[in-house]
RNA sequence: GUGGUUGUAGCUCAGUUGGUUAGAGCGCUGGUUUGUGGUGCCGGAAGUCGCGGGUUCGAAUCCCGUCUUCCACCCCA
C-alpha cells in the first residue's frame, strides 16, 4: 500500500452497523413526521449562491461551501479584483453555486417557486445532508444530516404546540428520556431591547445574552457595555439575569418587566398559550422550559424559538432547534406567509444514544441464518432451502466457499449471525437440518418446515 | 476565522538526554485429529514512525511549514 487514502476533514465513512443505527434513528423520526401529517420533499444538494447568501448572517455566509464554476472561470474575473486579492469581490465571480447550509432556506425557496401547486397550510418534512465549512469538533461535522419538519401558511400557535409534542414523541420513542425543549420568543427579546433602548442592537444584545449560563452575568454585562449598551439600561436587566422558578413564575416576572412593551407582551402571551396547551396535553419524557437567554443565531426567526438539550450529563451541543419565521418567503418574493419548523440533528442524536448505550440490540446488520458450505452437492441442496427461507421472510445466506467449518463458524460469529445451519451428508440423508444457536451453542436436528416455523 | 492539541503495524498505544535490524496488546493469517465460533497453545505476515523541507556524522525523537484529530473561542445540528 502506497499513500493511504483519506476523506476530507469533518466527513465520515459509516460501517454497516453505523448505517443500520442511523437508519433506526431516521426511521423513527420519519415515522413521527408522517404520523403528524408532514409530507416528504427533497431539494438539490446545491443551490444558486444568491438563494443562500445573506440568509444566515455574516457568520453563516463564511461557513457556506462555495462551488467553483466550471470552464475558464478565471478569464471573466475583473483584473483589479483579482489583483487586490479581495475574496468578497472575487468569489461571486468564480462561484455561482453553493452547497446547502440548512433545509429551511431551500424549503422557503421551494415554497415560493411552487406556490401555485401547494395547498396551504403546507406541512413538509425533509431528511437530507447539509454542509458547513466549520471547524470540526465532537458532534460537529462539515457534512451532517438534518431532519426538518416545517409548516408554512399558518399563523396558529397550535403549530408550535404540535412541534413541541413532536419533539417529545420522537425523543421518547428513541428512549432518550430527559431531554429539555428550551423555548423563547424573539418578540420578548425585542421587547427587552426596546425597554433598554437597544432596539438597533438587537443582534448584539441577544448574542451577549445567549452566553449567560456559559460565562455568567458579569461577563455578559461587560460584553453589552462593549457593544455600546448603557450601564443604566443594563441595570434594568437584573431581573432577567436572576430569573428562576417554573415556566409560569418566570413568565410572570417577565410580564411585569415588559409591561410597557407591546411587542414584549405579545411574546409573553404566545408563550403562555403554548405552555398552557402543552401542559394540558402532557409530555411523555421531555421537559418544556422557558429559557429567556435562548437567542439562536439564525436571524430569520421572528417569533418562538426552540432548542433541544440532550439529557443531563451528556456533553453535546443542541440536538435540535427551530422556530417561527414570518418573513422568510418574502426574501424570495412571497409575502404574508408565516412558517414555523423544527430540526433534529441526526448525527448528534446518534452520538447521544450511543453514549447512553440506548441502541436496541435488534438494530443489527446481517442475516438471521447462515448455511455452512460442505461442498458442491451440499451447497446445491442448501441453495434450494436458502430461497425457500427467504421466501418465508428469513434473512438467509449460504457461505460461498466450501472452506473449513472452523472458518465459516468464525464468519458467523464475527458477523453476529444468531443461527447457523449445518447441512452435510448425514443431514441430507436424514432429510433434516442441524440448527445451531450461536449464542447458547445448542444444536437441534429439525425438518426445514420446523425451522421456518421457528422464525415466524 | 483565532488559540491550543494530536498523528508510530488494520486498531489501541509504548519508544528512555537524537545513536545499530522501531516494540507490545488486540486483530489478521497458518498449524494445533481432514464437520463446529466466541476462553488455550505454537508459528507467520504486516510500519519510507501523517506529509514536505531544515539542523546533524546520525532524526520517530530537535526546528519550520502543511494536512489531519480533538479541545476552547466563534457559531451551531
Amino acid at each position: 500500500m502506497a499513500q493511504k487514502p483519506s476523506i476530507p476533514k469533518g466527513t465520515r465513512d459509516f460501517s454497516p452497523v453505523e448505517v443500520q443505527r442511523r437508519q433506526y434513528v431516521m426511521n423513527t423520526i420519519k415515522h413521527h413526521f408522517e404520523h403528524y401529517g408532514f409530507m416528504p420533499i427533497e431539494t438539490p444538494s446545491f443551490e444558486n449562491s444568491d438563494t443562500l447568501l445573506g440568509k444566515y448572517g455574516e457568520e453563516g455566509d463564511r461557513l457556506i461551501f462555495k462551488i467553483l464554476n466550471n470552464g475558464q472561470y478565471l478569464s471573466k474575473v475583473n483584473d483589479q479584483d483579482l489583483q487586490s486579492k479581495n475574496e468578497y469581490k472575487v468569489s461571486p465571480q468564480i462561484s455561482k453555486r453553493a452547497l446547502r447550509y440548512d433545509l429551511t432556506v431551500p424549503f422557503a425557496r421551494y415554497v415560493v417557486q411552487h406556490q401555485n401547486d401547494i395547498a396551504f397550510p403546507f406541512k413538509r418534512y425533509q431528511i437530507q445532508p447539509v454542509w458547513r465549512a466549520d471547524r470540526p469538533q465532537h458532534g460537529r461535522f462539515q457534512e451532517f444530516y438534518q431532519c426538518d419538519a416545517d409548516v408554512v401558511g399558518s399563523d396558529s400557535l397550535l403549530q408550535e404546540v404540535e412541534l413541541v409534542k413532536l419533539y417529545d414523541a420522537v425523543f421518547s420513542d428513541l428512549k432518550l428520556d430527559g431531554c429539555t425543549i428550551k423555548i423563547n420568543n424573539r418578540k420578548i427579546l425585542a421587547g427587552i431591547a426596546q425597554m433598554i433602548g437597544a432596539e438597533d442592537q438587537l443582534i448584539d444584545f441577544t448574542v451577549a445574552l445567549d452566553k449567560l449560563d456559559k460565562i455568567g452575568a458579569d461577563k455578559v454585562k461587560e460584553e453589552m457595555v462593549q457593544k455600546g449598551i448603557s450601564e443604566t439600561a443594563i441595570e434594568k436587566l437584573n431581573p432577567v439575569f436572576s430569573l428562576q422558578g417554573d415556566f409560569a413564575t418566570k413568565l410572570q416576572v417577565m410580564r411585569s418587566l415588559l409591561s410597557e412593551s407591546e411587542i414584549g407582551l405579545k411574546g409573553i402571551e404566545e408563550l403562555e398559550f403554548i405552555n398552557h396547551k402543552v401542559v394540558k396535553l402532557g409530555l411523555k419524557s421531555a421537559t418544556l422550559d422557558l429559557d429567556i437567554t435562548l437567542a439562536r443565531g439564525l436571524n430569520y426567526y421572528t417569533g418562538c424559538i426552540f432548542e433541544v438539550a440532550a439529557p443531563e450529563g451528556v456533553k453535546m451541543g443542541s440536538i435540535g432547534g427551530g422556530g417561527r419565521y414570518d418573513d422568510l418567503t418574502s426574501m424570495f418574493g412571497l409575502k404574508n406567509v408565516s412558517g414555523v419548523g423544527i430540526s433534529f440533528g441526526l448525527d448528534r442524536i446518534y452520538l447521544v444514544i450511543e453514549e447512553l448505550g440506548l441502541f436496541p440490540d435488534s438494530v443489527r446488520a446481517g442475516v438471521d441464518v447462515l448455511f455452512i458450505n460442505f461442498g458442491d452437492k451440499e451447497a446445491a441442496h442448501a441453495m434450494d432451502l436458502v430461497f425457500r427461507f427467504r421466501d418465508n421472510g428469513i434473512k438467509t445466506e449460504l457461505y460461498p466457499e466450501a472452506t473449513k467449518t472452523n472458518k465459516q463458524m468464525k464468519y458467523a460469529d464475527r458477523n453476529q449471525i444468531p443461527y447457523v445451519i449445518l447441512l452435510g451428508e448425514d443431514e441430507m440423508a436424514a432429510g433434516a437440518l442441524l440448527l445451531k444457536n450461536m449464542e447458547t451453542g445448542e444444536q437441534e436436528l429439525l425438518q426445514p418446515e420446523a425451522v421456518i416455523e421457528k422464525f415466524k
